[in-house]
RNA sequence: GCGGGGCUAGUCUAGCCUGGUCUAGGACGCCGGCCUCCCAAGCCGGUUACCCGGGUUCAAAUCCCGGGCCCCGCACCA
């Protein structure tokens, strides 16, 4: 057994999660949380959210999962959410229809839709790569689950396979709300659907999952990351594009000023939060050798994205796997948004100081123009209107005349009049960074990372504030009054909000290696010096340490140590 | 989607090749009780299973077919 089969077991085992509809049979690519799974996963959200939105001042939103069929046309995912399968119609085997074409010619087909592949394979005459049978149609397979919103079956719409979509759709609002500063932060957190051909291996590709995802918004002439100067002495492992050409897989260790400057990373944001997306991990119990960020090729980008970077962590069975993406989105959605929707999703900023430029203004003599040109003058008068005046100015001074549609336009029928306006700011459409995590990749990491093994024992060293539960409670013996004070401790910690068990079955030790085994930080335990002096003793779960301490320091004593103010040792009086 | 391997209680597994002795065995867990002054101790009692459907046969956990799920390889993973 591996160290995924044997966390697998205990995960269904003790109720952290299972795969979904069992009773069924099962569904492939979808499970379920349960009991503490769910509380650890909302720990691993809450950190995500400490990390990615309370320390950046950014907001979160939460925005529908169903989304119109225009907002996927518009993002793209319609058409670039896809592959292209062909089927033979021999042996009616399925293959994606442009490897099948770069295999057979050596052509680069990516980009090519649907019928220009077909129009290849009909004339290459290329045959099914198994049996040598004809093939037939090309089609797309996309990935987005597809629904109808409402009766109507022409009223399509899709399940969204990225959050990001809904910051984008929903942009002008949280501008506006959020009083138009740039640079602007929008977080969420959700469930995102992909319909894929073959999930496997567990936690790691899902059909439905959670996505944390932000997408800064900043100004394209101002790309600079205020932050970054905070975390710029940070080492980063990077495993570059370009070095990924060469075959060179050793990452290179460069902080992440460094890596900015001689220009891996395209652009401060994409370091800054490349750093943050270490601190945060490292926070859920990831050692750093197991973490590096390897650049995505040309080919392997998703279609709006300019650079980016998977944060990769080293699994056991399945090696390095991506639990994040930092994408360089440029203007690509908005713009999209834009033309789609017609709303103008630009943002005005203002100048410091109002500029006050030169303008040359033509101003067409609708006299004069009437008596040249006739029933021609109104047209002339619009192109006027519309023309560049430099290009007037120029033509006039070399030829001494602009000609249009065989019209002699001469100095004589226009005032060429230079006029200051003054300019109080620009309008632009903002440039998106998206740093973008799976939180079930990350809960799957986080247990592999922190399961541990010790004299035959698992113990789940999850870090103290992810623990689903924080504190078990424990009566020594089953006798003398003891549970009743175990269950009194018990029940005033649940009062003030500390999740607590209770457990008086088996032996003190067996307790002990229950709690372990689903990572209970610290336990409580109940003895016969607790009646005679109202003290119980701590014992730690990494270190099977205990002290000694006053029940009625209990309380404050767990809160300091659960926000990392304490550590164990300062608890109380070891006791050897 | 293709090829290979697998699926027996909460978990891990014996049995399958060679059909009947399987009313399906074990270990651990879990629940209740006893015991117990600190690390899966002991004792008593309880708990739970042949992935689903069809076929062959007097008889199927066992053989055959279809499906589901899991694992591995290929493919796929915007």
């Amino acid at each position: 057994m591996d160290i995924y089969e044997k966390i697998v077991e205990l995960l269904k085992r003790r109720g952290f999660l299972w795969p979904s509809f069992e009773i069924y049979g099962g569904v492939r690519g979808f499970v379920t949380y349960g009991p503490l799974g769910a509380e650890l996963k909302h720990r691993i959200e809450e950190k995500w959210r400490e990390w990615f939105v309370y320390k950046q001042g950014f907001v979160e939103i939460e925005s529908p999962v169903i989304m119109p069929e225009v907002v996927f046309k518009a993002s793209g995912h319609l058409d670039h959410f896809t592959d292209p399968i062909v089927e033979c119609l021999n042996c009616k085997r399925k293959f994606r229809a442009d490897h099948i074409v770069e295999e057979a010619t050596g052509m680069v087909v990516e980009g090519l839709s649907p019928k220009e592949i077909e129009e290849i394979i009909k004339k290459k005459n290329i045959r099914c790569p198994e049996c040598k049978g004809q093939l037939g149609q090309v089609n797309v397979f996309n990935l987005m689950f597809k629904t109808t919103i409402g009766p109507y079956s022409e009223n399509r719409g899709y399940a969204r396979p990225e959050a990001a979509q809904g910051m984008f759709v929903e942009f002008k609002r949280v501008f506006t709300a959020m009083r138009e500063k740039l640079p602007l932060g929008i977080a969420q957190i959700g469930k995102v659907l992909r319909n894929e051909i073959s999930p496997r291996k567990g936690l790691i590709r899902l059909r439905e999952f959670t996505i944390m995802e932000v997408e800064v918004f900043v100004d394209p002439e101002d790309l600079s990351c205020p932050k970054l100067s905070e975390v710029e002495d940070e080492e980063l492992r990077l495993i570059t594009a370009e070095m990924r050409a060469r075959n060179e897989e050793k990452p290179l260790v460069v902080t992440a000023r460094e890596a900015v400057e001689k220009g891996y990373i395209s652009a401060e944001w994409q370091a800054y939060f490349m750093v943050i997306s270490k601190y945060f991990l490292s926070s859920l119990g990831i050692p750093w050798e197991r973490q590096r960020f390897k650049e995505q090729m040309p080919w392997e980008k998703a279609h709006y994205s300019k650079q980016t970077f998977d944060h990769e962590v080293y699994l056991e069975r399945f090696g390095w796997v991506e639990v994040a993406g930092h994408a360089y989105r440029t203007d690509y959605d908005l713009k999209r948004h834009m033309e789609h929707s017609k709303v103008d999703l630009t943002v005005f900023k203002r100048y410091k100081e109002p500029r006050i430029v030169e303008k040359v203004v033509v101003k067409p003599l609708g006299d004069v123009i009437k008596t040249d040109f006739g029933d021609n003058a109104s047209k002339i008068i619009k192109l006027l209107k519309n023309i560049d005046p430099r290009e007037l100015k120029n033509s006039f001074e070399s030829e001494g005349y602009y000609e249009f549609d065989g019209n002699r336009i001469e100095p004589r029928h226009v005032k060429i009049e230079v006029k200051k306006e003054k300019i109080t700011g620009r309008r632009f459409i903002p440039h998106v960074f998206e740093p973008s995590f799976g939180a079930d990749r990350l809960v799957y990491a986080t247990l592999e990372c922190s399961y541990s093994v010790k004299e035959n024992r698992v113990i789940l060293k999850l870090p103290r504030d992810l623990a689903p539960i924080q504190v078990a409670v424990f009566p020594l013996v089953n006798k003398n009054g003891l549970p009743n004070i175990a269950r009194d401790i018990w029940n005033m910690l649940k009062e003030e909000g500390i999740r607590a068990t209770y457990d008086d079955s088996g032996s003190i030790g067996r307790r002990y290696a229950r709690a372990d085994e689903i990572g209970i930080p610290i336990a409580i335990t109940v003895d016969y010096q607790t009646p005679k002096d109202s003290t119980v003793t701590l014992r730690d779960r990494d270190t099977w340490k205990q002290v000694r301490m006053p029940v009625d320091k209990l309380l404050n004593s767990l809160l300091d140590y659960f926000k990392g103010k304490k550590n164990f040792n300062e608890l109380g009086i070891c006791q050897e």
